[in-house]
DNA sequence: GAGTATTTGTCCGTATGTATT
DNA sequence: TAATACATACGGACAAATACT
């Protein structure tokens, strides 16, 4: 009986199942076009179907000059009606934290003010930072809250985290209402605070939560390191 | 009373209403920074602080040489557990249509095995093609299901749509599982096929739905243009 | 900083088997 | 059957980015 699936087929499910058994960790670098091509004794070009292959199903990234890398697969971020950012990395089994960079209250503007069903120029809070999942960063987020709420940006910094100054200003659970996801490019300044070169692709996400009333309490937006999260719906 | 909003974001609000009202069309130009600055008595950068705001929010575009152009708003595309890609674009209030480019039963390959619970060489049907909102592409799919489903090729050519040729075939109702949200660049031939240049942002979304059983029925992979489609969770 | 070797990306070509017309 | 198109596989050459000395 002859073998009748191509040589590039073979070639990358050998190297598929070598990446998820671990033999090629997330991070490190696959042996050279050439040295495959030995390996499996076949034409340099048929080891870069192979690799195309892989690529494109979001397993490897090959840099010019460098070399074939393993991704790290993406971090799954669950999307449902009451998620909390900090909660998801932890059961992804990863070390999620995260970092406030900015913690300020100031008049909102007219897209805030939609959001939040306020009016142009209402006080709001503001809180941005940086996600970081394994000492790697993956997303950055600005969330705007109403300023009625008093005493937040304390107990925002004290506890360093948003779900529990909410519950300190006696907003005690709140639930998703809304999510939009677009994709757009790293700006120079996402860029550097991702760690990704500018024009990488990135996930922006706009979420409106709500407490048990319907009424908004928080406005918050995230960008995504495209590569490193997979947003998970359902 | 003073006025203590920022000029920059007085002229914005009014850019945005005109652009919301329709003053200001989908694709059309909006008079150069100059003009503008002529129009509000205040000096271009001021303006141009007013444009980063919209441009942020993803309302414009500007094009070093050409102007700022205004963007068509993104179809928003609804996410639950029981979703068709046929009624979301009828439910935006869209003219929402889809071509298939290609039907055809091979064996499928380690990937397909693996989410449809087959084993690779299986035989699976997978259907291709593109999604168009108002004559525009908004989205390219590429659907594999498993090939006990005799007929549902022909059942899809004849009717098609997925979800009617999946009832032809017995499966009356389906549901998501689970759905992967990453962002990517768009390929060359992604590019050609979303009238979009390369390297533009584009959602993936991975998906795999099963039928009241609990049996996966569709693994179905679908590439969105970024910036005309986002995705609405909740 | 300069120079060299390595590695991937892209192009040229040839040949063969298979499926469609 | 013949012509055509397509996928597969191999070989070579050079460019571009990177790594290393």
């Amino acid at each position: 009986m002859t073998d009748r699936t191509p040589l590039w087929q073979a070639i990358a499910a050998t190297l598929r199942a070598e990446i998820e058994t671990g033999h090629y960790r997330p991070g490190t670098r696959i042996p050279s076009e050439a040295a495959l091509a030995a390996r499996f004794g076949v034409n340099r070009h048929t080891v870069r179907h192979a690799l195309a292959d892989l690529a494109e199903a979001g397993l490897t990234h090959a840099r010019r000059g460098a070399g074939v890398f393993v991704l790290a697969r993406p971090t799954d971020y669950p999307l449902g009606r009451r998620v909390r950012f900090s909660q998801n990395l932890a059961a992804a089994g990863r070390s999620g934290t995260h970092r406030f960079t900015r913690l300020e209250t100031r008049p909102c503007d007219a897209g805030e003010a939609e959001a939040l069903a306020l009016t142009q120029g209402d006080p709001v809070h503001l809180v941005e930072g940086l996600s970081l999942a394994d000492d790697q960063p993956v997303a950055l987020f600005r969330s705007v809250l109403p300023g009625r709420l008093e005493g937040f940006l304390e107990a925002a910094r004290d506890r360093q985290s948003i779900t529990a100054a909410l519950a300190a200003c006696g907003v005690a659970d709140y639930t998703r209402a809304s999510t939009r996801i677009t994709a757009k490019l790293a700006s120079a300044t996402q860029g550097a605070l991702l760690q990704l070169p500018q024009g990488a692709p990135i996930l922006r996400s706009v979420a409106v939560n709500v407490d048990g009333g319907g009424r908004p309490v928080e406005y918050g937006r995230t960008w995504f390191a495209g590569d490193r999260v997979s947003l998970v719906v359902g």
